[in-house]
DNA sequence: CGCATGTGAGACATTGATGTCTCATTATGG
DNA sequence: CCATAATGAGACATCAATGTCTCACATGCG
């Protein structure tokens, strides 16, 4: 505790200013920077102070929303058991940052000249390699490429997300919605005359 | 003066002209009008002939994003077969439309004083109904409601949309993985008829 | 108490997109 | 061939968001 400053506000809590722009340009991607900053109960000066501008506020979300999605994947130990089980416990982790996640999904396509790339890339890996694991273990079915259930998890992510914000579904089924979907799908499989082909 | 019948034949192709800012706004959602119209091959004095505005624009292009869900879903005969089959079709027929839908569902937050709402919330019924139909037969579980899988649907659409413009995935696969993990889901499962070879 | 720091409020110029206008050009149809 | 109509090019004002700046105020600290 020695080593922290107390001086008077001490310098607006930038993680609950990064936490607040999440939540309303998730609702609102066309937030203005005053927008932003009445959101965060601060002034636009001060957000400007902290933030060089608006390119610098998405950034420092994009950092924000990959921190915390290798924290999900570090916290599901996508190693373990089944992966079925481990698909399980990421959704269960990743819940909380699925709006801004949302979010970043939709701005990305503004960043072609890429450089936190990296950072998506390494999350995409690690969890097509999930996917990859559960193939070969015998879990997963082989005909769904681990790079579109990537992606299909993120998508169901985003509904997800939007959907409970919409209050059309009790935010309590968000994790069960999206893993049994993604593992089980639609169709009932213990009925009799099942088939599938096409 | 009598309107304008069969003169100069010169008239802008309207439907061109909104397909092509549909493809070009499906890749960068922030397209100025100029690059909508350079897009289009046409100058953005035209444009704006046609469309009062971007508001306009973009209203146009709801009007012909929900056009094309509803010929979809008319060609798709949702009440006929088997439901299965019948998501199915929906996929096959909606897939030309998913990239204009994609955009427009990210787009749609802006417009919280609706008008074109009456006619989303009509496909979204539509789509709805055939879930419960499905669950009803016997075909689809009931632990996922209709809102759910219907919304599951979109952000699947949307996410198969991205990845095969970002050519991560083939074309051709577009149904076949969107109806698999909607119905099927990822997990293999131990009955008849599944694809599990090589 | 006085100093330093961080903040809020607001003025200001800048930038980019937009909407509107005019005018010349081209193509169409009678 | 001529009148009409639609287009392209560009000038122009407008507007909103942004980035920068100054100044006053409040609070922590020596």
């Amino acid at each position: 505790m020695s080593h922290m400053r107390y001086c008077c506000l001490m310098a607006v809590d930038r993680d609950h200013v990064l936490r607040t722009a999440a939540a309303l340009l998730t609702r609102k991607s066309t937030a203005t920077m005053d927008e932003v900053a009445k959101a965060a109960g601060i002034s636009r000066a001060t957000l400007h102070r902290h933030f060089a501008g608006r390119d610098a506020l998405v950034r420092a979300l994009e950092s924000l929303g990959i921190a915390e999605c290798e924290s999900a994947l570090d916290a599901a130990r996508l190693d373990e058991g089944p992966a079925r089980d481990a698909v399980h416990r990421l959704v269960r982790e990743i819940e909380p940052a699925a709006g801004l996640l949302a979010f970043l999904y939709t701005e990305n396509q503004l960043f072609e000249g890429e450089q936190q790339n990296i950072g998506w890339a390494r999350i995409d890996d690690r969890i097509a390699a999930l996917f990859r694991r559960g193939q070969q273990s015998g879990e997963f079915r082989i005909d769904l490429s681990p790079v579109w259930l990537t992606e299909a998890l993120y998508g169901l992510l985003g509904s997800a997300a939007w959907v409970v914000a919409e209050g059309r579904v009790a935010r309590n089924d968000f994790t069960h919605m999206i893993v049994e979907l993604l593992l089980g799908g639609a169709l009932r499989h213990h009925t009799t005359g099942q088939r599938e082909e096409s």
